[in-house]
DNA sequence: CTGTTAGCGCATTCAC
DNA sequence: GTGAATGCGCTAACAG
């Protein structure tokens, strides 16, 4: 026991096992054995047999640290996020994570929140990993990130909004639109006296700057509005909903940031006896299908993070795929979204 | 213009400068580039400016690949969770990333549902990063799971539950005593015909479990009870209360597997007319400190997992930094929870 | 405080 | 189908 212990205690490295271990104990040379691993189908099977066996026998744990280095290809791809706490991002991560894994990537997530300079050092550290791609959330990024990203020539998409110069490629919808339709709709079931509850993100307040201003067009007014941290949650959905009623009695809808705002609205409505939506209307935005199960159910816009995250995931291998030497392709695709009006009116 | 485009043709390396560029650049060796930007207190200041000036004339980026190699560092600590659409589990992420970020760690996610199996490909594929340390949630490892973790000897830390025999390390809390404890608090408020409302996944079990077993001692009675598919979303709690009151209309308490699921149940009870909670009770479990903010308010049992993530990412941050001589600790961290009760019962 | 030497583990050429 | 040589970019261990 004591004799165990002290052997332990020797800086043995993290795991001895090599290439060349293998190599030995399956009598063949290693690069051998790297293309047993790799590339199956150019080894005859038999060897390739030898090497599995081997590999089981020895343990071995192939090392992609060495492999990317050799050659320069990671196989792993980044994800930077403002927040996974909202739903769609969630789904955005486990839509892109689906596509990866099934395609031999792994994710490196970086959780960034909403200040800019967090995001810029981020993407150096990201950049050190050498990924073979780069998923980024929205598209406030700062110059030197664009420089730098675009000096490395790392594939980039820019995920859930659209903007008209992208760094490389865009995938997403316009979160003005998004606002657009949402005032028409609500104009045309004759809603006159609006107010806005929205999280201090820069895609919400794009949403937001559609509503108002496609409302102004109309001589309709938005009559108050009320700003929460990002990323909004229910509580203050219910807490930004008791000060502008309170503040403003006469108002007749709501357009939320977030379907979890939404739903706090809606629960300090009914707790105030006004019917919904013909006391009060009131507008979500997200992909939480479970608006459909609230008590009213609530109108929304659906947004498809999964799918977001999907094709932008696609849109690297693509990339990878086509062997690199394509040029920065300026793709950019318009998911869209859908305004989902529940209810009778 | 063509001359342009012929020359970007060519398979130019991906990055260029190296920290051999630098050197030159600089006027001094490569190693002491390596210095000045991973331990700068090494470096005379002046040769330091020198260095960082360099670094941006040049626009140097760090490749950890051939760092980790060399030095069988990674920086890289791998999460491997079952989803992130629920809030604690995405608290638990942000916890940990916060915590690791700040020590200049980077996060592999792995996300992986909950079959066995799918852990285990995932594992050996994160292996192969040589992260520094594993997070992994949950216990249900497979055998080989278990050795190739131990066989590698890389830190190990098993967050959310408790378990009698770690691999290495666990923090989180006992989800069976999360039942019971549940159990008695509702036959303490003279509730006895209790059905269960749960999501498919193992520790959701062991709670119910720990329910179930409670209210059997005291000769109360579990009804009925209805398992969805993890994680419950709202909608599946409302469809799994419509099933239970349908089928059971004398139910008096609802326990659920999550307070999502149980949100569900409230607004069904809410579109029935049943008073909650003097007609019905219904219990969650996480920690929505929205459903303080339900109407009317759900009692739920507390967990902080920004908390639990935190403690995780700590844990393998002191393990490094011990030099990496210390042995498998054993270390077991109850976190806890904590009964939040609301309303009048 | 700084430089020299050596090698981390693998994949990319080419040969055979 | 398989093997031998070379280098990816960096850091450990020593020396000065």
């Amino acid at each position: 026991m004591i004799l165990l212990s002290t052997i332990t205690k020797e800086p043995m490295p993290a795991n001895p096992v090599t290439l060349i271990d293998v190599a030995k104990a399956a009598g063949v040379s290693p690069i051998t054995v790297s293309r047993a691993l790799n590339e199956p189908h150019l080894v005859k099977p038999a060897t390739l047999a030898k090497v599995q066996e081997a590999v089981k026998l020895t343990g071995y744990v192939k090392n992609m640290l060495a492999g990317g280095l050799a050659s320069s290809r990671s196989k792993l791809v980044a994800l930077v996020l403002p927040t996974i706490s909202t739903q769609t991002f969630a789904d955005l991560v486990q839509g892109a994570t689906d596509r990866l894994t099934a395609a031999g990537y792994q994710l490196l997530l970086g959780i960034v929140g909403y200040e800019t300079w967090r995001e810029e050092i981020l993407v150096e550290t990201i950049l050190s990993r050498r990924p073979d791609g780069i998923i980024l959330t929205g598209s406030l990024h700062t110059d030197s990130t664009r420089q730098r990203l675009l000096q490395i020539g790392t594939p980039v998409v820019e995920a859930w909004d659209l903007t008209p110069h992208p760094i490389d490629m865009a995938i997403g919808f316009s979160h003005e639109e998004v606002g657009h339709m949402c005032a028409q709709h609500l104009l045309k079931q004759g809603y006159r006296r609006f107010a806005i509850l929205t999280a201090n993100d820069p895609r919400a307040g794009q949403r937001t700057q559609g509503f108002q201003v496609a409302i102004a067009k109309h001589g309709a007014s938005v009559i108050a509005s009320h700003v929460v941290q990002a990323p909004g949650a229910l509580p203050q959905g219910r807490l930004g909903a008791i000060k502008l009623l309170d503040e403003h009695p006469e108002l007749d809808a709501i357009f939320c940031s977030s379907d979890t705002l939404a739903h706090g609205v809606l629960i300090e409505a009914q707790s105030r006896g006004l019917r919904v939506p013909q006391d009060l209307a009131i507008m979500g935005f997200g992909d939480l299908n479970f608006s459909e199960y609230t008590n009213p159910p609530l109108s929304t816009v659906k947004v498809d993070g999964a799918k977001i995250g999907a094709l932008s995931a696609q849109a690297l291998l693509d990339r990878l795929a086509g062997g690199g030497d394509s040029a920065p392709a300026e793709r950019v695709v318009n998911t869209g979204f859908e305004l989902i009006q529940r209810g009778s009116t």
